[in-house]
DNA sequence: GATGATGTTAGCATGTTTGCGAACCAGAGG
DNA sequence: CCTCTGGTTCGCAAACATGCTAACATCATC
């Protein structure tokens, strides 16, 4: 069990009532540390991403962050630059 | 002739530059097939999700076919409705 | 051939992401 | 103190997916 795992399965047990929207809330939190990592990762800044994107950082950031929904078309586009592709699947 | 040949010649005979923007057309069928898989698996009917997700049933058809583009809460929403979720990764 | 069930597609109204500019904060260096 | 870089957030306009109605096509079954 990967440490994200362990650590939300013990503040689960421990406030249950205070994760209420926990799951979207997580699956929303997840996506964007994903996109941040795989940024990272390329050793890219948001502005560097942005350039490439022909758009500005502050989408860039707002991606990372409030990606509170996104489209498969936007994900794809960061996802290329970082030198990635998305894999989306029915588990 | 499977699914998958039967949308190429289609699709070749109605745009001869169609592969021009064939990857991106392809992901979205792609995507359109998944969503069908899942939704035969469970044994509903376009018109039983609909029901389910309060909308219509050409709604479902648009998103198994026409799917150009699609919203990750519009995936979520079909996925929790044939008993799964999606899983998005950058690979 | 008539009816019902399933699925596809077009046109239009609506809702929401996207894209942009600007302001702002924190940290590092000069 | 000032400047630069990296990042966040806030309106706003525009582009786009979504939602709906209605029409149509198959394929059964009667």
């Amino acid at each position: 069990m990967s440490d994200l795992q362990k650590y939300k399965k013990e503040r689960m047990a421990e406030q249950p009532d205070f994760w209420k929207d926990y799951e979207e809330r997580f699956e929303t939190f997840k996506l964007g540390v994903l996109l941040k990592q795989a940024r990272m990762e390329a050793g890219l800044t948001q502005k560097q991403i942005a350039d490439e994107l022909k758009t500005t950082k502050s989408v860039i950031s707002r991606m990372e962050n409030h990606a509170t929904d996104i489209r498969l078309s936007t994900l794809e586009k960061f996802a290329k630059t970082v030198g990635r592709h998305i894999h989306v699947a029915l588990v």
